[in-house]
DNA sequence: CGGGCGTTTGAATCAAATCAATTGGAGTGG
DNA sequence: CCACTCCAATTGATTTGATTCAAACGCCCG
């Protein structure tokens, strides 16, 4: 495993990989507004972010770590491109991707408890990270009270999406973790103004299985039976590029929890 | 289901149900210790932040709410006493426990990001929790570094533990995440300075089961077992007081993944 | 071209859910 | 005070969704 992602090239190339959103989705006038209206909002968050602090640019390749359990904490990371897997390791030995991350999110933010991070942030492909130290975060966030804002819808977002996990994993059966995996997956595209009828994954079938607490063998027949029922479709190479050709069939199989868990 | 919660007697009792450790654990000199500095740390946090904000104390019965979904946000709680639980509702109608909350736990974290409430939080038994103007807990935080330190503790603490509760779920066969469960339980009131050899459960078997993804009869019949097996036993009345007669080897019962959950 | 890895698919097995019956308190009212 | 109801918990029998075991396929890369 790489482990030279920090102590990397800290040079600015920034490749910005952002797509118009071409407003594919029938029905979404209203839709493609508001991912435009986040988009923008995340745009005005980072450059809110690099305006009021020394943000340092790391360039990641594809497994480099941001940072590994026990590292001392003392920068906060923002995404800027590429997409990113939160990994925790317990005492003895079991691992858990806890989430996925994408542009504008934090990474980080567990650090801050106890001094040291507690979780692996991974690349799963090229990107740009900022890293942030801290200490100079909180003095500006003293004198710009927006900056403040930033921050701590950034924690609080993590919270309310950390919980939204453990709901999906605990009342969804296998085949809707799957259908709300790439519901949510697409969901957060559009919110940052990307196409969301594409989604290229950047992950095995075992990360998407460790993920939604299940195994790759039944994250494959979960995505087969969405392909037969013409819900998403196959494209290209690795079977990891995946078209939803019905993102309001995908949304409602991601419901289907058995009527034991309805109140 | 009742829900004056809020507009309620804002008197201060504080009934102050903190008992005494008095070493119970063999090998536990060094954790007794833990537990006190933990305790006094939760003290001081307590005594921080009610010296530099003006908190509203707020006194609830069992099934009242702190606050529910959709509400405005505007406070954040603190808990002073009592047992609370925090529960998400979805879109199609689960509901899910996502946590506990103990005395020094935060309460409220999630509404910042939209301004709004997205769960419920429900007190299991008479308590008392702190509200806290969120605008003056910002300002009073600009003067004093200390309290947003705090803060900031409190919500990276809440995302580390929401992280936990997924790895448990997610790795871990139904009758470890029962004794995960009571360990963490017990490992909560240490940390807070309470006795954690008696564990008064506030919940049902079924409340345990939804926050640990699984059915009331699975929960019954892991408590069962470890009864069986001698690691704790069952005091008075209704099942629900547990006596943790061998804390390691709860802890030890909590670890029995499938091998195919180590990496 | 061959090896390795990721994916798919099938068959067998197993852990947990479901269905069902019983017990045990707590509270109520005659 | 006791019969009654209601609800939580326990325990057993059965079913089922997901895992496990196994085999085959496709793709990338040396």
């Amino acid at each position: 495993m790489l482990y030279d992602a920090l102590p990397t090239p800290r040079q600015a190339i920034l490749p910005a990989e952002r797509a118009v959103v071409p407003g594919l989705r029938r029905d979404a006038r209203r839709d493609v507004a508001d991912a435009a209206a986040h988009s923008r909002a995340i745009g005005g968050r980072l450059a809110l972010i690099s305006s009021a602090v020394e943000v340092q640019r790391h360039l990641l390749r594809a497994e480099q770590k941001v940072y590994r359990s026990g590292d001392p904490f003392t920068h906060l990371y923002v995404v800027n491109s590429g997409f990113y897997k939160v990994v925790t390791l317990s005492p003895d030995g079991r691992e858990q991707i806890v989430s996925f991350k994408f542009r504008g999110d934090w990474l980080g933010l567990d650090g801050i408890a106890d001094g040291a991070h507690d979780c692996d942030v991974v690349a799963m492909d090229i990107g740009e990270v900022w890293a942030i130290p801290y200490a100079a975060l909180l003095q500006a966030c003293a004198l710009r009270p927006a900056l403040m804002a930033v921050l701590h819808e950034g924690m609080s977002r993590e919270i309310t999406s950390d919980r939204n996990s453990l709901m999906t994993v605990c009342t969804l059966p296998a085949d809707a973790r799957v259908a709300d995996f790439l519901s949510s997956w697409a969901g957060a595209l559009a919110r940052r103004g990307l196409r969301n009828d594409h989604i290229q994954l950047h992950m095995t079938r075992a990360e998407i299985g460790n993920y939604l607490g299940m195994t790759l063998e039944t994250v494959s027949r979960a995505l087969s039976r969405l392909a037969r029922e013409q819900v998403i479709g196959f494209a290209g190479n690795g079977r990891r590029h995946i078209l939803v050709h019905d993102a309001h069939a995908l949304a409602g199989a991601a419901q289907h929890a058995p009527a034991a868990m309805l109140q």
